[in-house]
RNA sequence: UGGGGUAUAGCCAAGCGGUAAGGCAGCGGUUUUUGGUAUCGCCAUGCGCAGGUUCGAAUCCUGCUACCCCAGCCA
């Protein structure tokens, strides 16, 4: 599975190289560390991949671990739909789940052991004057009233604050480090608050909570993880998780190594915009196709594959501040999809389209191929009819010169079927142009016509057979590069209007039959997913998940 | 003006003292019953800047500059 990311070279697989060519590495265990807070986006899958294919790559393990160490802000539904994403995405965790709650326990008992050793306590500051007592980037911190309370004291207060008895807020845990450290990180930081919460896996049995930091290096070495991999901005932790690996009899030594996350332009990555945008409705849930999640992408006709090659395609570095190309997501998708989506012919916008010189009653079926290149997709049957309906933009009544489609007086083929000439066109009260009346040249089937050359092929549907369907043309959700870029703007500012345009359309008849989150080209158009909720409900939705390139539109453009 | 990082083409990114991979985007040709695909070609005398070491520097040294992260009882 997922050979495809077996290749490219990065700081970390190289790194791991050495220590087992150099015998310093033994079995090779990483994890990937969610917190159940929302759902998975593209920057996770950078991380999936990088941690789910290191192991595969040097037959080691990954672990899915819950990073659940916040209960506010926690939930079982952001833990299946992770699982659920992870699966997807096409990898296979080893062993069970994993929680960081399963290590409550251990981690009490060496929040202890620290007391004990002089090494932590409890401190009854207020939040407040904690951050005042930390000082600032340029100025030293100053020493807590409570740092050097009694570790009897401390240890008799911390077990009280964990059946309850304090308020939250009103007493934490820190460690005793260094309030004078040029990294803050290592100004006393908090092991423990009091949270008064419901937690989803250990339900009420604690009133204290450890943070990410006293939490995150000694889950590590209880699961024998032996390569922590996080992102740039946990760097200046890293002191702290091994101070924590240093003063604490853990079984394991991980190392955390850093890498940048990903930052791709149009889109944001943040969780906490993008769960504002789900709360207020902005879009249509967690799954809207226009979200980066694991889930949008999905919906929106994502392949897994077209995932891992792209995350495969971005690298992994240290460098930051860089902002990947959309474009390179989308190429990775139209290269899945061109080799193995069946084609399918579907007209976003109908212009209705008489052959006057085909009988009413006239019908005759081609048999067509379900891709080009691809015998084992099968065939379609296509039936042609005296009506049918093309698209809006593959007629132009008074066309610039390099137009190949249809126009008045002019000639193109039909997909799989005939040339025919466009003898006349009606309009409606208003002068909108609502049908042509076109002819036939009856002597082009499966041939070129005689003496004349026919550029241009559009694709269409019999009227008399094209089946209705609802077709959501899906467009960056932000106008901008960086959404969130200006601090100190509203990124809500910067929403595409376009980001969805709802078509209804009509599609050639063996598209009445399709299954949920089946992927289809339309020919000429793009790619498209059948709706893996509404087409469950028997309603038949396709959702664009790109466009096929458009060199027309990059000729338009250019004048 | 504290600490920690990062700078290679429009974008991503290899490279680790021997003379700048690859991909995306772009541009041009060929093929084509998808203006798609495929295919061929072009696209950094130069690696943030300035010095230095060396026969030789993107790689080593020195000094600058720019950008990113850190002052949650979030992760």
């Amino acid at each position: 599975m997922s050979t495809e990311s077996s290749s490219a070279p990065n700081f970390i697989r190289n790194q791991i190289r050495d220590e087992i060519e150099a015998g310093r590495a033994g079995k090779i265990v990483t994890r990937f560390p969610p917190e159940p807070n929302g759902f998975l986006h593209i920057g996770h899958a950078k991380s999936i991949c990088l941690n789910f294919g290191l192991a595969e790559q040097f037959g080691g393990d990954c672990h899915l671990r819950f990073d659940d160490t916040n209960p506010a802000k926690e939930e079982q539904a952001y833990i299946d739909a992770i699982k659920e994403d992870v699966h997807w995405l096409g990898f296979e965790w080893a062993g069970a789940v994993r929680f960081a709650s399963d290590y409550f326990d251990r981690l009490y008992a060496w929040a202890q052991h620290l007391i004990r050793e002089g090494k932590a306590y409890v401190d009854d500051l207020s939040a407040d004057e904690i951050r005042e007592y930390r000082g600032t980037l340029t100025e030293p911190g100053r020493p807590s009233p409570y740092r050097e309370r009694a570790p009897e004291e401390s240890l008799d207060l911390l077990e009280r604050m964990r059946i309850g008895e304090f308020a939250e807020g009103e007493k934490v845990l820190r460690a005793k480090i260094d309030m004078a450290s040029p990294n803050i990180n290592l100004r006393d930081p908090i092991l423990y608050r009091i949270r008064h919460a419901h937690h989803h896996q250990t339900g009420d049995a604690w009133k204290i909570y450890p943070s990410y930091d006293f939490t995150h290096g000694q889950s590590d070495a209880l699961e024998g993880i032996t390569h922590s991999i996080c992102t740039l901005e946990f760097e200046d932790h890293r002191p702290l998780y091994e101070w924590f690996l240093d003063n604490l009899p853990v079984p394991a030594r991980p190392r955390q190594i850093e890498f940048a996350r990903l930052n791709l332009n149009y889109t944001l990555t943040s969780k906490r915009k993008l769960k504002l945008l789900v709360d207020e409705g902005i879009v249509d849930g967690w799954d809207d196709p226009r979200l980066p999640t694991i889930s949008g992408m999905r919906r929106r006709g994502y392949t897994p594959a077209s995932i891992r090659k792209f995350c495969e395609m971005i690298g992994v570095t240290r460098a930051d501040g860089g902002l990947v190309d959309i474009a390179m997501l989308y190429h990775a998708i139209r290269a899945d999809l061109e080799d193995n989506a069946p084609r399918a012919m579907c007209v976003l916008k109908p212009l209705k389209v008489v052959l006057t010189n085909v009988p009413e009653d006239h019908e005759e079926v081609y048999e067509v191929p379900g891709h080009p290149a691809r015998d084992d997709l099968g065939v379609r049957q296509i039936p042609l009819t005296r009506e049918l309906y093309i698209d809006q933009d593959d007629f132009m009544e008074e066309p610039p010169k390099k137009f190949f489609r249809l126009a008045p007086g002019k000639e193109v083929r039909l997909r799989n079927a005939y040339v025919i000439r466009c003898d006349e066109v009606i309009k409606g009260a208003g002068g909108e142009i609502s049908e042509l009346r076109c002819s036939v040249d009856f002597d082009t089937l499966g041939k070129n016509p005689e003496g004349r050359k026919v550029k241009g092929v559009i694709h269409w549907v019999s009227a008399a057979h094209g089946v209705p369907m609802e077709v959501r043309l899906y467009d960056n959700l932000f106008q901008v590069e960086q959404p969130d870029k200006d601090k100190d703007a509203d990124f809500l500012d910067h929403l595409n209007p376009e980001s969805l345009v709802v078509c209804q359309a009509i599609g050639e008849p063996s598209l009445a039959r399709v299954t949920p989150e089946s992927r289809f080209q339309f020919e000429r158009v793009g790619y498209f997913c059948a709706d893996r909720h509404a087409v469950a409900e028997g309603r038949l939705v396709f959702n664009r998940t790109v466009g096929l390139k458009d060199s027309w539109a990059k000729i338009q453009k250019k004048g």
